[in-house]
DNA sequence: TGTACATCAGTGAACGCGCGTTCACTGATGTAC
DNA sequence: TGTACATCAGTGAACGCGCGTTCACTGATGTAC
């Protein structure tokens, strides 16, 4: 049964979809409005009934985009945190899994940070988004620290910082290079190393 | 005395410049060529004559940067090398000082790696210039470290590319948001513990 | 040194294409009686 | 249940603007004699 509401947001549904895909390929600006909605099965008719503008279709992506994200974290959380492994198990699985296709994430989230780091109003959208996520990631890290009989000798919330910055970075090079930079080996590399030396027994 | 040959040359330059500020405003596609000649004081024609095509002129002004930017690197090394400091006052100070505003050098950056990342000649140069550079300071590191009569434990190129790494990420983090994350914070937090993880007193 | 011509960097108007946006229309589903 | 009308998601042609690119021209510098 379908029932003009269900179809309505069934189309804006794949009109996003469609929109993440072409824009991970093309680029936001490289991606046409005609490029999403073949991409989606539409006419450009149906886009404009669904979104006031190019732009105004952006931050509903980042949104949508970003609601996945959360909820795939908090449907992990609990998870990892009672799981035996690591903490750096635990923190690595989370960067990854929240991100089915890396490369097509990085792509996206590369764009909208540039995109940002212009304009101001996105940048606000983006420091929520980041913060939320790296509350979450700070919790789990206090959490398995806490279980684990372990004292971070930094703020957790600083230790999370610096494990998104190197993760980011390093998947920039391993995209570049993928032969030369296997994804994640950076991270494995020195990131035990860096835990090792902000942690100790607790009592 | 203005030779046609030094003032083209002059134009030229100044096309660059110009380029080289609008696009680190607006990006890429959001900079006009007419916005680019405007700067520079030029009309349009002047840049069609020194350049064939709008793409060409990103390129030739990746040339332009990447050049200066090596040039600095042979400057410096030689005072980082020999001068008092730890390796990583060296390290760091290289990243730093060869990029004269941080924000622009970043905006400019992570917009070509973005487009390296979709085509697949761009990634080529890119890699290119970024392993002459991850070169220099590898050499940098293991000159360092031999004269202080120290040993890494794994190689210093994968060393040089967790710097990197961690660079540009915290940069990212700390043009996004200046106040919780001063410059340069997250890589003198952590980058020590990891450089006493790798090394030991050689022999 | 002066005059006539050649060269060519830069001018600015015009072109034309791509693309974001609009809008009159269609046809399927919902509602009233 | 059947008929007439209303609603509204999506169609597709048309519009118009911005921008990359072209080109006939200008005027300053260089060259020949």
């Amino acid at each position: 049964m379908e029932t003009p509401k269900r179809r309505r947001s069934n189309t804006r549904a794949r009109l996003l979809e469609g929109a993440l895909e072409v824009f991970a390929e093309r680029g936001f600006h490289g991606a046409s409005v005609e490029d999403i909605c073949e991409r989606a099965g539409f006419t450009r008719g149906a886009f404009y009934s669904n979104f006031g503008s190019k732009d105004e279709l952006v931050l509903a992506l980042f949104q949508a985009t970003t609601d996945r994200l959360l909820e795939q974290i908090e449907a992990l959380l609990p998870e990892l945190a009672n799981q035996p492994g690591t903490l750096l198990d635990a923190v690595l699985g989370l960067l990854d899994e929240t991100a089915p296709d890396r490369r097509q994430w990085h792509l996206i989230s590369a764009e909208f940070t540039l995109h940002a780091l212009r304009d101001p109003e996105a940048a606000e959208s983006l420091n929520r988004q980041r913060a939320m996520f790296r509350e979450s990631l700070t919790r789990l890290v206090e959490q398995i620290a806490e279980t684990g009989g372990l004292e971070l000798t930094v703020p957790a919330e600083q230790f999370v910082r610096m494990v998104m910055a190197l993760h980011e970075g390093a998947r920039s090079q391993s995209l570049l290079e993928p032969l030369e930079v296997p994804a994640g080996s950076l991270e494995h590399t020195f990131l035990p190393m860096v835990l090792e030396a902000v942690s100790r027994p607790s009592r």
